[in-house]
This record gives C-alpha cells, structure tokens and sequence, in this order.
DNA sequence: GCCGTTTTCGGCCCGACTGTTTTCAGTCG
C-alpha cells in the first residue's frame, strides 16, 4: 500500500484547508500547501525518497511533515488528516467554494449560526440572518446567494473534457461487444461544445436488449436512471449521465445526424429535406412527407454524408452544426479543411519551476521531443503574479539562460528540439506591461495576459487590452476573457474592438486550450478570421500532462472555423522563429 | 509548521478590491 505524489499533495492541501477552517495560524496551513507543491515538484519517486529518508533534504519539509508524508507513503492512510476530517463538518468545505467566503467567513458562519452547509447557509441567508453578522451586510448575504444560485445551476453541467474522457471508456466498451455493428458518441460532446449537460451515444445493433444490458452493467456505471427496449440512461461514476441509443443498421446515419444535432442545425435539414419532397428524422430519410417509419420508403443512406448528399449539401463536420451559416456553404462547395491537432507542431504558452509549473525545462524539452512536438515555449509568470511565483527581469533573464543551455545540450546531441524563451507578461490595470520593452525584446515570444484587476468597466478592460496589443514586443494576447468555464464568468470587454486592434497591429491571439478557459471563445474566431487575424492554440502546460490539451484546443479551434493556416503553432520551426521576428520588425519600422 | 550569515524566535510572497467599516478584515489571484 502506497500514496502517489499527487495523493500525498492532496492530502496536504487537504489539511490546509481544514486547518484554516478551524482558525489555526494560517502560516501553518501555509506550510502544508508548500510541502504539497515540493512533494508534487519532486523530480523522483516520492517512495524512493521516503525509503532512503531523504525527505527533510527537500525544502519546505520539516521534522512534522516528514512524519506524516511516511506514515502516508508506506501506509496508505493518515490518522491525524482522518482525525481533522472526522472534527470538520463536510458541508463547511462545501461552503469555500461559494465566491467570497474564505475560510474566517466560513468559521464565522459556522461559529455562530450553527450553519453546516451550502443549504443550511441558503436557508440563513434567506431568513436574512447572515447580514446581521458582525462583518458581514446585505451585499455579502446577496453574493452569498447568487454564488448558491450559480453552483446548483453549473451542477449539472460538465467541462468538455471531462465528458470526452468518460465517454471514451464507454464508446470503446460498446465497440467491443460483439451485437454492436456500429457506435459513436453523439450531442454536444460530438460537436464539442466546451460544456456539456450530459453525454450522448448512438449505436447500432440487431440485439437492442443485450447492449442495452451490458451498457447498464458497465464497470462505472453509478446507478442505472432508466431502461427500456431502445435507450437508456445512467450515471457514470463521475457525475454525468450518459444516454445510449440503439437502433438498426440502416437507421443508424440518421440516429447519429438526428442526435448530433444541434437543435437549430436539425430545424433546417429537416426544411431542406421537406423542400425537397422529402422527410428526415431519426430514423432516416423518407420519400414522403407523411410521418412514416416505413422501410420501404426510406432512401438508402449508408452514413451522414449520404443523407447531407441526398439534400445537396457537402460534408459538413460535427463541430460546425451550430446553425452558424455551415448550411449555406455546404450548399455551394466543400466545407474548409479545417485544422486537425495532428497539424500542431508545439505550444507557445507554457509554464516550468521558473514559476508555477511542475517541471524543469529540461525535462520538459525530453518529454516534448519524445512526443514528436518541434518547439516548445517557456513563458512563465511575470511579478505581478505573486501568487505564481512570478518572475522580475533578473530571474527572467536567469530562465532564459537555462533554456539556452538546454537548447545548445539539444544541439550537441543532434536533438532537433527546441525550446523557446518567453515570459506571460501581466498586463497592468492601465494597460501597460509588468517588464520593461527592453526586457522584452530579449525573448522570442511574448504573450501578454491579464491576472488581475477582473472588475474593470467595459471600456476600461478593452482599452487595457488594446494596450498591450499596442506594444511592439508582444506577439500574442493570452486567454482574452479570462473566464474559467463553470466557475468563473469571463470580465467584460469589447472583443470585437479587440480582434480590430490585433488586425492591426499583427498581434495574434490565443486559443487557450485548458479545459477550464477554452478561450478566446470558438464564436469569436470566425470574426477574427475575417480581419486576418491568427491563432496559436496553446496548453498553458504546468505538467507534462498539459501536452495533451492540444487535441482540444484544435477541436475547439475547428468549432471557430479555423483551417491549418490560420494556426501559427502549425509551421514549423524555422517559419515560425521568422513570423515572431517579421512582426517585431514590421512594427518597429 | 518551516526556516535561518537578520538564526532557535519571530517572521512567513504582495497588492488590489470589496464590503464592511470609520480605519480595516477577508478574499482573490
């Protein structure tokens, strides 16, 4: 029995919390979060480290830590965490996550109206109780209850990715068994939209039965919603529901085209199919225009590009059936290619140890290299960035002669790797940058982002913004809304004005491919396509694990239009490394 | 709870913002 880094960190971060909950020193809950991230940062296996007692070698790990990291490491378990658990009322955790209520506002809730929980603190706030407590007000109690209205109303909805990792497992359970002809997610998880309500998947079978009970049965499978002779529905292990449809063979293209939707998208192929003397549904395309099932009367459609055929229309992939004009040019030609992650030859925003990223540069160009990635670029946080370690000119500069070194160490090895050198400048509230121009100009590409000030007007953000685009060293705007899908709404700006400034100045934009922000938004990169705007889809890695964000990043980038040459991180390296200087001397002249 | 050429006690990354106050505590990044 043994914890991995990543549930030792847990369990750290775990106590932090409940510490803090409980009005003990904050800086001794501060030490638990330091010792999480240097067990995460450890270059080594924890075990190994536990079993030659080289755990007090690392810093921030004292006597106290070292005790109970061991006792986790070679048990499994923590008496004291399971203790401080066992003391602390469930629902107080539960409650930190309500915007504005920190672990004293919590406590105080707690300490005084005896409150437990998210529905206990509705009830209190409701009744008005909590605007009477010392330090808090009417404002507090209503942001109170707005962040209790937000959190039930996203409890239902999922991130994107999370829905395409469990519906992976589903859809290649389903594939597997032996009655199934043919199977494919569906919904809005086929059309990735970066939220979804639930996961859809379509199959075909002459069995219906037997799928339907081995799709109910599947290992992760919670509890079982509904199920009937040709859907069903459960609930995955992690929360979302899931809803398998199953259908013959031959009604299989128009179950997949009918339930891939969207709704909008359905409302004009079916308008198209009547104009046509025709009828589509979901089970097929008819020569009729009565409701009908008949198989006699259904065309022979063997897949989705058959039935868009049958109704003069091109290909038209999932990501685009939004109803967002995808129809009218199916109509005149070929859809665009649109880009596929497999284009992507690296990322420009990316983080290492320099601030808040789990591994070192070096490390980070093997693991990319061998992931057949080109380049690779390092652009940790600037100082205003406190709470991400964020670098001033001096450590910046020290960054970067790390990453020269580990280039030139590339080279020696005829290593065709390279790792760029960059920082993710903090755009201040006026708009003006946390590094000097100079400073700048020493790196090979600057991504300018906003981190803090998120309450500016309208105006305000979107002159900031425009700004920093302004500004003749920075290549690209990071994550240009800064929202966090399902916890945080975007600040407002005038993105359009925006994308206008960028159109101008040669400064690209990001499509930030954490699953959290996704952002800019796909609905905005049709715009910014039309002023010869360019995208870099970056992870925003702070582990190695982030490569991966690429692949929905580039999904989210099809959604926006956007083909292989509106993407700069598709070139290769020597044509990108001369796009990043053409702009700077373009500007500068 | 951690740390140390300011060293075994007394600090602990910092600044903006909000809503509460009437000079500041709590939260956030």
């Amino acid at each position: 029995m043994s914890a991995s880094k990543e549930q030792v960190a847990e369990v750290l971060v775990g106590i932090a919390t409940l510490l803090e909950l409980k009005g003990e020193n904050p800086f001794k809950a501060r030490a638990y979060l330091n010792g999480a991230r240097a067990v995460e940062g450890l270059n080594e296996p924890l075990g190994k480290v536990v079993a030659e007692g080289r755990l007090g070698e690392i810093k921030g790990i004292g006597e106290a830590l070292q005790k109970k990291i061991a006792e986790l490491v070679t048990t499994g378990r923590l008496v004291y965490y399971e203790e401080l658990k066992a003391a602390t009322p469930p629902g107080l955790v539960a409650m930190l996550e309500v915007p504005g209520l920190g672990p004293k506002k919590v406590k105080a809730l707690h300490d005084q109206l005896h409150l437990e929980g998210p529905e206990e603190l509705e009830r209190a706030c409701k009744a008005g109780k909590v605007a009477g407590l010392p330090g808090f007000g009417e404002k507090t109690q209503a942001n109170i209850l707005e962040g209790l209205e937000r959190r039930r109303a996203y409890s239902s909805r999922h991130l994107l990715s999370e829905g395409l990792s469990a519906a992976e497992g589903v859809v290649e359970g389903l594939r597997q068994h032996p009655d199934v002809i043919r199977c494919s997610t569906a919904g809005s998880l086929r059309r990735f939209r970066e939220v979804i309500g639930d996961i859809d998947v379509v199959a075909s079978s002459k069995a219906a039965g037997r799928v339907l009970e081995s799709f109910t049965g599947q290992p992760g499978v919670l509890r079982t919603i509904a199920k009937g002779d040709t859907k069903a529905s459960v609930l995955l292990g992690d929360g979302i529901q899931c809803d398998l449809r199953v259908v013959s063979d031959a009604e299989y293209p128009s179950a997949l085209l009918y339930f891939t939707g969207s709704k909008e998208h359905n409302i004009v192929l079916r308008q198209r199919a009547i104009e046509r003397g025709l009828r589509l549904n979901e089970y097929g395309l008819f020569r009729s225009k009565e409701e009908t099932r008949e198989a006699g009367l259904r065309l022979p459609c063997r897949t989705e590009e058959e039935i868009l055929e049958r109704l003069g229309l091109h290909w038209i992939p999932p990501e685009l059936r939004e109803d967002a004009g995808e129809i009218a040019r199916a109509e005149t030609g070929p859809l665009p290619r649109l880009v596929e992650w497999t284009d992507l030859k690296g990322s420009l925003h990316n983080h290492s140890t320099w601030s808040d990223g789990h591994q070192r540069p070096e490390e980070i160009a093997r693991s990319m290299g061998e992931l057949g990635l080109a380049y690779w670029a390092i652009t940790d946080h600037s100082k205003a960035s406190f709470q991400a370690n964020g670098l001033d000119a001096a450590r910046l500069r020290a960054a970067s002669a790390d990453i020269r070194s580990v280039n030139a160490q590339l080279a020696r090895e005829g290593n065709p790797f390279r790792l760029l050198t960059g920082v993710e400048v903090d755009i201040l509230k006026d708009g003006t940058l946390d590094l000097p121009d100079a400073v700048l100009a020493e790196l090979d590409v600057v991504i300018a982002s906003v981190h803090q000030s998120f309450t500016q007007s309208e105006a305000e953000t979107t002159r900031r913004l425009i700004r920093a685009a302004q500004n003749p060293y920075v290549h690209l705007l990071g994550h240009l809304s800064g929202r966090l899908l399902l916890e945080r709404e975007p600040y407002k700006v005038d993105a359009h004005a925006v994308i206008e400034c960028c159109a101008e100045t040669g400064t690209w934009i990001e499509l930030n491919a954490h699953p959290s922000r996704l952002d800019m938004d796909w609905r905005l990169w049709p715009y910014a396509k039309s002023k010869g705007v360019k995208c870099a889809i970056n992870c925003d890695a702070h582990r190695f694990e982030h490569a991966g964000f690429l692949r929905l990043g580039a999904g989210i980038a099809r959604k926006g239009w956007l083909e292989k040459a509106d993407v700069v991180n598709t070139l290769p390296l020597e044509e990108l490394l001369k796009e990043l200087a053409r702009k700077r001397a373009k500007r500068r002249a």
